[in-house]
RNA sequence: GGGCCGUUAGCUCAGUCGGUAGAGCACCUGCCUUUUAAGCAGGGAGUCGCUGGUUCGAGACCAGCACGGCCCA
């Protein structure tokens, strides 16, 4: 990264800052009044006409025209041109309007109108320079393209690319609607610890860390679930959180070690009445961004509108590799392999279902689908359905393949909780390092009583991927994490 | 972790067979009082990611490293 002294431009720049302080302009002043944003402006015209505003922002474009000139001014709301001519705003001012550059942030006092051309804009009586500039901004035609850069330098990347806006607009729309949403159906905002001496509530790796006053090891949390149940056995009957959960794992198109994540939980529900409750979320977050159930991912046009397709894992499973291969692991594991399956030697039911999920199933699930009953042996929180104890009420959701949430009917029963938290902490033991550790003081919890419970997790990430249209996970996390920048 | 690709001016990108660095935008100077990817004329701007090697000569070829991207695990 170069220094503004180092590049030809920013050695200009800076020269028009001592310039412009030679003339008496305080390059950095204070507050700024306006009276308009772009966008009204734009929408008031008829009204507006003639009369003054005040607006500000950045110098998104500068183009002179001998003793007059115009510019782009940008703010939050969008563009509108400033036109500058000297017989208005006077000698001086408009030789300070000479050294101002492309991505400088001014104020600009003057009366609204329309070009020749129909553009309208606003005339400049009075230009106040409220930030000075140092360095160029991208090119701009042509953008900001260099991933690397656009991700380390996010607000370059927000200047140069409109479309990145919009997309952390999306983000701050599914946000709020999901609140919205669960606040109108009597859901209560909750925050859980993101420090926990156990981790628990999916299989992952954590992030480890050392409090030292209480010389204690501490896990970021790798998800809410078992805080958020034990809220269920205090008596508060629908609970949500929506925070940062951890995962020492790989980066990938859908996965960031820090993503956020929305957990719900409801007493007296069960995944019957997730899955409408997905449904209705989602129906009513595309209506609020999309104005419509269906919408464009990619080259897939997505339709929301429920009822949504159900599909049993063991059926899908069938499906994949053959009905004859149900019959005992070993025939799974060999018809899974047969069919191309990277899995490895010794894998157990669950696991060889697992990867069958992951690689032939999932990925073809581009409609929305609730993938619903698991085996019970990969899913240690979730109760057993009534017609086969080795299988659960679970579900994960998939819409354009991707993995979006995860839900269960809760497992409530204390008992079964800790033959299931003993079952996971033989699998540790067997080397599995995302196996499910032992969490006691939640089997105590259970003992006290949960009602009967349905929960969901929401990848807020991969949703916002989905209704804005957004490639990548990177695409919807506004700093993803980055090796630090050691280029020389 | 593996494979492939990328890194050249502030930005977007060319750079042929190994022969001494290019374009557009941006910037600077001049002209220009309704332009809008303003226009016209002229100009400046580079540790070609880093280190080493091959060669008379490397942006290009080879090796290693760094960072990033895509795909796979």
């Amino acid at each position: 990264m170069e220094r503004p002294e180092e590049t030809v431009q920013g050695a200009q720049m800076r020269q028009n800052l001592e310039e412009l302080r030679a003339l008496g302009v305080e390059p950095y002043p204070r507050r700024f009044e306006r009276t308009h944003v772009a966008e009204q402006i734009h929408e008031g015209f008829e009204q507006l006409e003639e009369t003054e505003a005040v607006i500000a922002g950045r110098l998104t474009a500068i183009r002179g025209h001998g003793k007059a000139g115009f510019a782009d001014l940008r703010d939050g709301s969008g563009r509108i041109q400033v036109y500058v001519r000297k017989d208005e705003i006077g000698e001086e001012a408009f030789a300070a309007w000479k050294l101002l550059d492309v991505g400088d942030i001014v104020g600009v006092r003057g009366e609204v109108f329309r070009t020749r051309a129909g553009e309208v804009s606003v005339k400049a009586a009075e230009i106040t320079l409220l930030a000075k500039a140092l360095l160029p901004l991208p090119e701009k035609f042509h953008g900001l393209k260099d991933k690397e850069q656009r991700y380390r330098q996010r607000y370059l990347d927000l200047i140069a690319n409109e479309e990145v806006r919009q997309v952390f607009a999306g983000r701050s729309v599914v946000l709020s609607t999901a609140r919205e949403f669960l606040e109108k159906r009597g859901y209560m905002e909750v925050e859980t610890p993101i420090l926990q001496p156990l981790y628990g509530g999916a299989f992952a790796e954590p992030f480890e860390t050392h409090h030292h006053a209480l010389d204690l090891t501490l896990y970021l949390r790798i998800a809410d679930e078992l805080y958020l149940k034990r809220l269920i056995v205090g008596g508060f009957e629908r609970v949500f959180e929506i925070g940062k959960d951890f995962r020492n794992e790989g980066m990938d198109r859908t996965h960031c070690p820090e993503f956020t994540q929305l957990e719900l939980y409801e007493a007296y529900a069960d995944y019957n009445d997730m899955m409408e409750l997905t449904e209705e979320l989602f129906e009513s977050i595309a209506l609020r961004l999309h104005g419509a159930t269906s919408f464009e991912y990619g080259e897939f046009t997505i339709d929301l509108k429920r009822p949504w397709k159900r599909l049993r894992v063991m059926d899908a499973v069938a499906d994949a590799v053959g009905a004859d291969a149900l019959k005992d692991p070993t025939a799974l594991f060999e018809a899974a392999r047969s069919k191309g399956v990277d899995i490895e030697a010794g894998a157990g039911f669950g696991a060889c279902v697992e990867k069958i999920l992951d690689q032939l199933v999932e990925p073809n699930l581009m409609e929305p689908t609730f993938l619903i009953d698991y085996p019970r042996e990969i899913s240690p929180l979730a109760k057993q359905t009534p017609y086969d104890p080795e299988i659960v009420e679970r579900f994960e959701v998939f819409v354009a393949g991707l993995e979006l949430g995860n839900s269960f009917s809760e497992l409530n029963d204390p008992d079964e909780q800790l033959r299931r938290f003993e079952a996971q902490v033989a699998k540790r033991a067997e080397g599995d390092p995302e196996a499910h550790g032992m969490d006691e003081d939640f089997v105590t919890a259970l003992m006290h009583g949960m009602p009967p419970t349905g929960g969901l997790g929401l990848g807020i990430d991969r949703m916002v991927m989905l209704f804005t249209g957004a490639p990548g996970i990177r695409d919807v996390i506004l700093f993803p994490p980055m090796r630090p920048d050691r280029k020389e």
